[in-house]
DNA sequence: TAGATTGTTAATCGATTAACAATC
DNA sequence: TAGATTGTTAATCGATTAACAATC
């Protein structure tokens, strides 16, 4: 089951599978289902049975999958708690990853009383806000620092990635200090695109162009139907 | 510069020019890159300074603004307020696109009160939620109706798109009730996957997904760090 | 005119799907 | 064993990049 031609090199330098984003940006929706199958008491399912409750083919069900590992059973399908356990690891749900919110506005407000932190694994641990209003307070459980503490707050802290909900022109400024903080990971929704390279990952989150590709469809759908309003009873 | 052979059939059936999802995702990039140009005052840009700015091939950019028509000029470039219009003509902007929000919770407050639909054109006319001490109240400049208005509100306004972010398990049942209703496009971020085909268009918004591919990367990053430490001073 | 840069075709690359042998 | 379904290779499809002729 495990490749042994990769493991033929130095001692056993793993073997970085190097997998490709767009089947690594498809495994939450796979934890997605795997959750509700597991809900539903389901204890094993084809990747037959899976692509049509998520409208993709099999083929990329198995292949997806097998760039980890043979997560499956010939004759038999996928174990579902097995599998979700499976990709739960690879997406750090145990890895007891730590976060901290930078900037306790509406949306960092709303993400911190969100449950899809903890859902996926994610301890927010603080916040931090240079509003004096704020800083002392609680939002959700989390407790709102000021930023002059951040540094103070990291010598006795560990903390993975830093959520970025504060406005778009201190983006770059702050997310430099983090960085030499230590910050491995940004979840950016300043909208302001930030690019570390190597020296950490960037998830850029762009909500409005999400709501500006809906426009584009609603836009091209008004279209339609003006044209065949006009073709049936104009002129 | 328009085409002359797809013109050549019926009467003129507009050429629908059927660009791919790939491309149409890209376009809400460039129209935040044009914005940015047209702020500093710049007038025209050629495909190869963009591309430097963007971070994508220059190949890519005259590939994707070519699916829509010329909006170059050889030896010159693009005129930067020429294509921002047109981009902007194509994401809707100035078509007074209308939306309501569903679900007055902290998500929908923190979208009603951003700045971020304004900056896009759209116009959000109302707000509902089933919250008795929210029902009246006004949040940013919108007024909370209650969800047993939503019919009587219909027949008085034109609503082209529903904001869900309601709670996931009403999210089918009230998604019916304004297909019903008329709407054309549901801007989706309860987590319940929607789908109406033909119907009605969806974007659906998973964030948790965006954070589980940070996720992903910040794990291979951890395991590759402790790799590194082992094998420089371990055992 | 010469230089620049687009529009557009052709070549490459990568991702998806189909097919089937391996195997439970 | 026969049936089912994976793992995996090969074929197809689509998207990106390179190249260059058209043209401003």
């Amino acid at each position: 089951m495990m490749d042994s031609e990769h493991n033929l090199n130095t001692e056993n330098e793993i073997e970085r599978p190097q997998v490709s984003p767009a089947v690594i940006r498809r495994l939450p929706r796979y934890f997605r289902y795997l959750r509700e199958l597991i809900r539903e008491g389901k204890m094993r399912i084809s990747s037959g049975e899976l692509s049509e409750r998520m409208n993709v083919t099999a083929s990329q069900i198995r292949q997806d999958l097998n760039c980890f590992g043979g997560f499956g059973q010939q004759g038999y399908g996928y174990n579902v708690n097995y599998l979700y356990a499976k990709i739960c690891d690879l997406l750090g749900v145990s890895a007891g990853l730590s976060a901290i919110i930078i900037g306790a506005g509406d949306l960092g407000r709303a993400l911190t009383r969100s449950t899809m932190f903890e859902k996926r694994g994610v301890d927010i641990i603080a916040m931090f806000d240079v509003d004096e209003n704020l800083i002392g307070k609680t939002i959700g459980d989390v407790l709102v620092y000021s930023m002059n503490d951040l540094e103070s707050f990291f010598e006795t802290h560990t903390v993975d990635m830093a959520v970025l909900t504060l406005p778009k022109d201190q983006a770059a400024v702050e997310a430099e200090r983090l960085l030499e903080l230590g910050v491995k990971g940004f979840w950016n929704f300043t909208g302001k695109e930030l690019s570390y390279a190597s020296r950490a990952i960037v998830e850029n989150v762009h909500l409005g162009d999400s709501l500006m590709f809906l426009n584009y469809d609603i836009c091209r759908l008004k279209e339609a139907e003006e044209k065949t309003e006009a073709g049936s009873d104009r002129v």
